[in-house]
DNA sequence: GTGTCCATTTCGAGG
DNA sequence: CCTCGAAGTGGACAC
C-alpha cells in the first residue's frame, strides 16, 4: 500500500463525471492496484476511487493542463491516469506531494462476522419459549406468497405466532410483518395468526406501530440467549 | 489526517459484532475523529470504521488481552477504544506500529459532480418535449402520498404524464413508477395519468415490464439533451 | 427530528 | 453470467 498526501486536482470519468478541485488530500494506491482519494473527513466513502482492476500510469503534464491551474499560482509536477475495466478514467494531478511511503501489510485473515440476522433467527428457533411458555417451533423461514416469514410457532393453546426477526427493531420491519400478517390470516389452514416483532433494540415509533396493530414486541438479549443455547447444550 | 500502519486485531460491537485477526492494516484517524480501518485492497469499503461523532480513546492492553494474543507469540502494545453515538464501540488492539504520521489537510472544497440523475431530471424538465410534440413541466417532484413523483408533464391533447427518471433503467425502477401511477390514478383531480420511464439506458427486462404495464419508455442521450440545452440559451 | 430515495453505491448469494 | 436483496450501508433533501 502506497500512501501519498499531495496538493492535486482530481477529474472522474465513467458513469458521471466529477471534478474535484486543487487542495491536499490522502492518495491510497492498494496493491490490487485500487486507487482511493480521502479528504480529511467521512470514514466511510473516499471523494474518489477507481475499483480494480485498474491500471495506473504516471506522465508528465501537458501545457495547457498548466494553464488551469496556473491562475492558483500553481504548477503541476505530475499527473496519474488511472484506467478502470470499463474505460472509465480517474486523472490526478499533483502539484505538490506532501509525503509518500509506502508499506508491506500482506493479505488480510478477512472479516468475522456475527450476531447477523440469521445467527439470531437460528437462537429464536432453538429457544420459542422466549415467545412465551409452551411455545413450540412449526418451521424457519415460513413462505408465504410475498416471502418468508423469518419463524412460525405455535402456543400451547393451539394459536400461530408469525415472529419477524431484526437486529434492530425499526418501522419497514412492523410493516413487513404487517403484509404476512394479513396474507397468512386470509389462510384458513393458519387459523388465528398473531405477530410478533423480535429484536435486540425496538426503536420508540416501531413499538407505537407494532403495539396500533396489535403485533407484541419482545426485545431479545443476544448474550442471554447464547447462554441459554449452552445451557441446553450442557445440560442434554 | 493521522495514518497509522500497525499489527492490529480489531473488534466492532454495534449493530452487529465482526472481528479481524491480528494482521498489518493501515488506521486513518480523520480530524473530525472519525476512525477506519484498510487492508491493501478494496477501494471503496474500509474493513472496519466508525463514523462521527466518535471519541478515541487509547489505553494500555489489560492482561486478560495479552492472553488472546499471547498464543500468537505477539504482545500488545497498546488498545484504542473508539466509542461512537449509538454507543457502538470499535477497539483496536495494537501490537506493533510500523509507521505513524500526521498531516494538515484542510478543509476540502468538495466534490463537483455532473450526470448524476438530479441533473439529467434538470435537462429534461427544461425539454420536456422530448416525451411528445407539445408536452409541457407542470411540476417537477411532484409530491405523492407515498414519494415524489420525478416529472409531472401534461400533453397537448391534456393527458397527464407521470415521468420516472433514471441514470439506468432497471426493473425497481419500473416498479417505482407503477406505485406513484396507481396512486395518482385514484386522483379524480389528475384525470388520465400515463406513465413514461426515462433512462440513458433501459435493461431489456425492465422494458419488457414497463411495455406490458403501458408505461413508455424513452432512452435519454444525455450528451443531446445538453446540447439542445446549450442550443436554447444560444436562440433565446 | 423522521421519512424517503439516490449512490460511480458495494457486496454477496442464488439461479 | 445476471438478478436480487442486504448493508454497521452513507448521504441528501423534503417535511
Amino acid at each position: 500500500m502506497r500512501l501519498v498526501v499531495a496538493r492535486c486536482q482530481v477529474d472522474y470519468a465513467g458513469r458521471l463525471t466529477a471534478h474535484l478541485p486543487m487542495a491536499t488530500r490522502l492518495i491510497m494506491v492498494k496493491s490490487d492496484s485500487s486507487v482511493s482519494i480521502h479528504a480529511d473527513d467521512r470514514a466511510y466513502k473516499p471523494l474518489n476511487w477507481m475499483s480494480p482492476p485498474c491500471t495506473l500510469e504516471v506522465r508528465e503534464p501537458a501545457q495547457d493542463e498548466q494553464a488551469v491551474v496556473a491562475e492558483l499560482d500553481d504548477r503541476l509536477t505530475q499527473v496519474w491516469q488511472v484506467t478502470g475495466k470499463d474505460g472509465d478514467t480517474l486523472q490526478i494531478a499533483i502539484a505538490e506531494v506532501l509525503h509518500d511511503s509506502s508499506h508491506d501489510l500482506g493479505v488480510d485473515p478477512g472479516l468475522q462476522k456475527d450476531g447477523v440476522e440469521a445467527h439470531l433467527q437460528e437462537l429464536l428457533a432453538e429457544n420459542p419459549e422466549v415467545f412465551g411458555p409452551g411455545v413450540r417451533l412449526v418451521r424457519r423461514e415460513y413462505m408465504t406468497a410475498i416471502g418468508p416469514v423469518d419463524l412460525l410457532c405455535r402456543t400451547a393453546d393451539g394459536r400461530h405466532l408469525a415472529v419477524e426477526v431484526k437486529r434492530r427493531g425499526e418501522i419497514d420491519g412492523v410493516e413487513q410483518l404487517t403484509r404476512y400478517l394479513e396474507l397468512m390470516r386470509r389462510d384458513p389452514l393458519l387459523g388465528d395468526v398473531e405477530g410478533v416483532f423480535a429484536a435486540q433494540q425496538i426503536k420508540p415509533q416501531a413499538r407505537v406501530l407494532a403495539t396500533d396493530r396489535g403485533i407484541a414486541c419482545v426485545t431479545v438479549d443476544y448474550d442471554a440467549l447464547r447462554g441459554m443455547d449452552n445451557a441446553d447444550e450442557r445440560l442434554f
